[in-house]
DNA sequence: TATGAATGAGCATTCATTCAT
DNA sequence: AATGAATGAATGCTCATTCAT
């Protein structure tokens, strides 16, 4: 009898070897070994299941995704930006999702079925967030003067933001000042409607 | 004697030969042949000026932070959200030098160097920006209570984030739109005092 | 399952490839192609077994030396100089390997790591020479006055300055000439005491 | 008026640098604008006078060959073989020549002219070599039982053969050790009849 | 399935040579 | 005569991809 294998589970497996080594050696310089080594295969097993390295990498990024999404589902319910706040690069697996995340931008720039993937994960980020604004709203959690999907745009927007210049540089950004500018740009935004002016 | 020429202004030529071959094919896929080609000039020439496509290409980083600082600066006074929303990709000079800058972003990840080059240029900005709003809340223009220092990062982190988000779906962000977020996110941490609530 | 290859064996068919080419092209003339060819195989194969071209080269080298050990080993016992004489270019394989000897002087001559191996295998030789050289003296088939470094480095001085002589004028220094010299030179210095005229 | 040149003491001038220059780098590493480097000069005015690269590179080891058969002429007469242990690589100058030479060797194994040249070279040393030695002969100062013609090959041999080692381990042979073992190798050979031991 | 040897296109880099000034 | 900017051919090296076992 075969060995069976469960095909969709080593793609798993070795997307997050691809994940793994574009954090060590960047997404422009990574080459075939490094993830097989990473995923302890060789590049031959690579082939077998990704039809060639950008399906691979592309498949790298889904990974990402998937794990900010279902993350941030899990951080359950609470203060909208604590939860926002979770998807900062705070810890390792968030800084390695982040290194990934970044390097793909750049990679999108000049190939538009990446950037079309790029733009799909953020339309739902935002559809997504909206939804969730409205809810606190309603409760009177959130500052009902604004329009729930430009709440959103602002908060994706502080998110990346702060997530580029701390993953350029971890030591000046502990998760702490992380929290706090977080906290600065979006609280005088959301906060509940009686902090809001009165002209 | 041979032809004279200005060692360091065709260094700049062909740094923003770079920068537009970048803009085109992408930071990881640019080759020296497109530059040249870019530049009108050979490879062989490239050679001349710079040591090595990394030179060139981190000379063609350099250049975008120059022409950014520059901008900013002869952008006048006035209110401090429009002079940042100078900086956004919202024409084609603008797009085309976040388009370069994004790509180092990746590029970085992985290479200590850019990464302190990078920071170095951040730090640079917040500082500057701290000094300008510090005088702003001097002359009452701006929100007191906020510390200058955090209230340059959170502008730096809104135009990055929005920078990255507009760069990658311009036909998504017309200027106007990216305007107004960029309002939206800064306007209530940065309004002046009086503005704040009362009750 | 792969082929399966030995490994040392490929580098051993591929250096005797480099020896061919070197001695063909000339070493400072040989590119990898040439090496390729010669070894019926591609520049990307030659990378897989060496770690680029300088490599090969030495690799190649330390053939030459190995086989010239080798060889003289297995000229079996007798008269040293006519031992000796095995090593001089006088046969096709001998020349070719002269040819490449030769030409790693000229490259050795600034490359400190490239004459350390040289003299390294020149100190291996004299060792060697100078132990056979004392076992001759006690079996009194050789002048017992000399000392026996100093009759190994006579040995390795007149075989190398034949060498030269007769790698680039080949026509000129047919063996059997080139025997004769080695004699004449050799001769006077290592017969036997008894063996000297006595008038 | 124009400047006036000496064309011939130009061209010397430059060959002497190559010949810095290579003794340097090496011979096969050595670039137009090393020498260029070397002689103060451009590389456009080495091509004025030297009609490409290997020109220049051959004018070098004319130089050297020059110097060489100078030199020993000017030794004066007296012992033969201190006369000829004036060639070894025993100061400065004639190290740095010798490096030149060797470096030609290499080459020349793949070039019939540069080979052909250096024939040439060696043809001129044993004539004069030979006719000097039966001069010696005559007046009873060498061994009147070798052949002239042998002997010169003798001494040319041995000369080469240190000369090799001696260059390409400077610091194990210091001109002592030269010059001891062109004498241990010589001495039997050249010496007068009557000076042979009899036990 | 998995392996890893072999391939070969792609590209940066080096450098002799040309030539306008 | 001299300069040095510009050229472009030559070549080593990298690495994704293929495929026999």
């Amino acid at each position: 009898m075969p060995k069976r294998v469960d095909h969709a589970l080593q793609r798993r497996r070795i997307a997050d070897a691809a994940i793994a080594a574009i954090g060590e050696t960047g997404l422009d310089r990574v080459r075939l070994v490094d993830v097989a080594r990473a995923a302890d295969a060789t590049t031959g097993t690579i082939t077998h299941y990704f039809d060639g390295k950008d399906e691979l990498l592309t498949a790298a990024l889904e990974r990402v995704a998937e794990s900010l999404v279902e993350g941030i589902q899990h951080v359950g319910r609470g203060d909208l930006i604590e939860r926002a706040a979770w998807a900062l690069p705070v810890d390792d697996a968030r800084r390695r999702d982040w290194r990934v995340w970044l390097s793909f931008w750049g990679r999108a720039i000049a190939r538009p079925e990446l950037a079309a993937t790029n733009n799909g994960h953020y339309e739902r980020f935002r559809t997504r967030l909206a939804a969730a604004i409205r809810e606190a709203q309603e409760r009177g959690e959130l500052n009902e003067a604004v329009d729930a999907g430009d709440a959103a745009d602002a908060v994706i927007t502080a998110v990346d933001g702060l997530g580029v210049r701390a993953s350029l540089d971890p030591p000046a950004w502990p998760p702490e000042r992380q929290r706090r500018l977080l906290q600065t740009l979006l609280g005088p935004l959301l906060a509940p409607r009686t902090a809001t002016p009165t002209p």
